[in-house]
DNA sequence: TGAAATGTTGGGGCG
DNA sequence: ACGCCCCAACATTTC
């Protein structure tokens, strides 16, 4: 290959500059470099396109990012169809000789790539590929006896212990431009915004997508909130997690970078190594839910734990609908549901608490969960949603016990305990006494009334009994875990 | 990264 | 002073 025939680096989940292995590999080679991002939002390639919240996230990240390569000298071709149609087109237009991307861990876009990789060798261009998305391969993070981890714990050992994320690399500081201009979509045709109606503003008020924007919020989030991220990361009332996790689905931070800025801020401080300890277990999770993916090429739609399949869900489109739009009247879960509507976000420790809701409580399939949180999550993603939903349902890889059921007032009571959080999202109980805030239904009718709270009118009725339905879920999970058991001997 | 039921303990009121 | 009971606080087990 000549330094004159372009490179193509197809951007896809690591809209960034800076630690962009695929990207630095192009313009190492000194060719000219062409930034290609494809849209196949008809999912001719099988690759599940992102919902409604992810498509806005999308959007303005591609423009963060189409405005920066611009300024570095070769700006961003946006191109609509089927990935491997879309390359051997530019191909032709611009004579490339290399095309480099960072991998995949999802399985139909796995599939994907290996079949454009072999349809371009016959064609006789070279593919480069990296790991520009996780902190290790998951290929290499093994048992002793070389195969994958079931459990996160060991897994995360080993890799904390046996591995050493890479340094993050520089963001280049030019790019050479191809010979001559390449066509491009303009991406506000893609439609990837709201219309009518524009929903999108409270993304919009918490929300700045893109790559400054993330590393601007990890430094917020070393500086200010990381010395009390063990405690503080239960509360949803409070600025209390990273909420980076946008910005790693979409690639405009990498875990490595993440890696070494929490790991050197416990070098250079001391009392912070538990916070940053905690935190990094995090990331842990997701290296150990895109594992997962690698062995479970189904996982967003059958349980790993195929006893699971024999549960009997129950089918109950009132109650879904009333999960989805956060009126259940059980005030925890509500506040989640909002927040998730109105923002495209919600906090880990809510998350957990409606997951169990709708599978425990409504005995509602975690299917149903998993699509509602990929259209209404900005960080919807393959693998931590997939593996998140099955783990609260107990059919996950180690997984949460089946006879673990939230119940939403004591989690509630813990974890907001002065209801600002539900205050914040469910303001028609705003002003109940803090001592009702999470059972509104057990607050005397003056209480009630003094608030301006009217239970059935402006505020739901629970929808269901926790205590009954817990009774009814503990019964049901108890059956299937039990069918699959072998009998002991004797 | 639970909750509820059940068991244990120890202090204090009281006869 | 002592035994008895009550019950909160904590620990254990069970779902």
């Amino acid at each position: 290959m000549t330094s004159r025939s372009p490179v193509i680096v197809w951007f896809r989940h690591d809209l960034r500059l800076a630690d962009n292995p695929a990207l630095h590999r192009a313009v190492e080679s000194g060719a000219p470099v062409i930034p290609l991002y494809v849209l196949d939002d008809g999912g001719a390639d099988g690759v599940r396109p992102p919902g409604g919240a992810g498509s806005w996230w999308l959007h303005h990240s591609l423009e963060r990012l189409g405005a920066a390569l611009a300024r570095l000298g070769s700006p961003l071709v946006l191109r609509r169809g089927p990935a491997g149609q879309i390359l051997d087109r530019l191909i032709a237009e611009t004579g490339a000789g290399l095309v480099v991307w960072n991998r995949e861990c999802e399985p139909s876009a796995a599939r994907r790539d290996a079949a454009v990789r072999e349809k371009l060798a016959e064609c006789g261009v070279a593919v480069e590929s990296f790991n520009g998305g996780l902190l290790v391969e998951p290929e290499q993070v093994r048992s002793k006896a070389g195969t994958p981890f079931k459990v996160f714990t060991p897994f995360w050992k080993t890799l904390s212990t046996a591995h050493d994320p890479a340094r993050p690399l520089p963001a280049p500081a030019a790019l050479k431009p191809p010979g001559s201009a390449v066509a491009s979509d303009v991406l506000a045709a893609w439609g990837l915004l709201p219309t009518s109606p524009d929903w999108a503003g409270g993304l919009r008020d918490d929300w700045t997508p893109g790559e400054e924007a993330a590393a601007g919020r990890l430094a917020d989030f070393l500086d200010a909130i990381l010395r009390d991220y063990r405690t503080g990361r239960d509360r949803p009332g409070r600025d209390g997690t990273s909420r980076l996790s946008p910005h790693l689905h979409w690639g405009e931070i990498s875990p490595r970078q993440v890696w070494h800025a929490a790991r050197h801020r416990a070098e250079a401080a001391t009392g912070l190594e538990p916070a940053v300890e905690a935190f990094l277990r995090e990331i842990g999770w997701r290296e150990f839910t895109h594992g997962l993916l690698l062995t479970n090429h189904d996982m967003r739609t059958e349980p790993m734990d195929s006893r699971f399949k024999a549960l009997p869900w129950r089918n109950d489109d009132a109650g879904l609908k009333a999960w989805q739009r956060g009126r259940t009247g059980y005030p925890i879960v509500d506040a989640g549901m909002r927040q998730l509507w109105r923002t495209g976000w919600m906090h880990n420790r809510v998350r957990m608490i409606v997951g169990s809701f709708l599978v425990k409580d409504l005995l509602l399939p975690w299917q149903s969960g998993e699509e509602w949180f990929w259209d209404t999550l900005v960080d919807a993603d393959a693998a931590n949603n997939s593996a998140n939903w099955q783990w609260i349902a107990g059919c996950g890889a180690d997984p949460a016990p089946f006879f673990r059921v939230f119940n939403p007032v004591l989690q509630g009571r813990k974890f907001d305990p002065d209801g600002s959080y539900v205050r914040r999202y469910v303001p028609e109980l705003e002003r109940l006494p803090d001592r009702y805030i999470h059972e509104p239904w057990s607050a005397p009718a003056e209480v009630l009334a003094k608030a301006g709270v009217t239970l059935g009118r402006t505020y739901p009725k629970p929808i269901v009994d926790h205590g009954a339905a817990r009774d009814r879920a503990l019964e049901a999970f108890r059956a299937v875990k039990a069918a699959g058991k072998v009998a002991p001997p004797g």
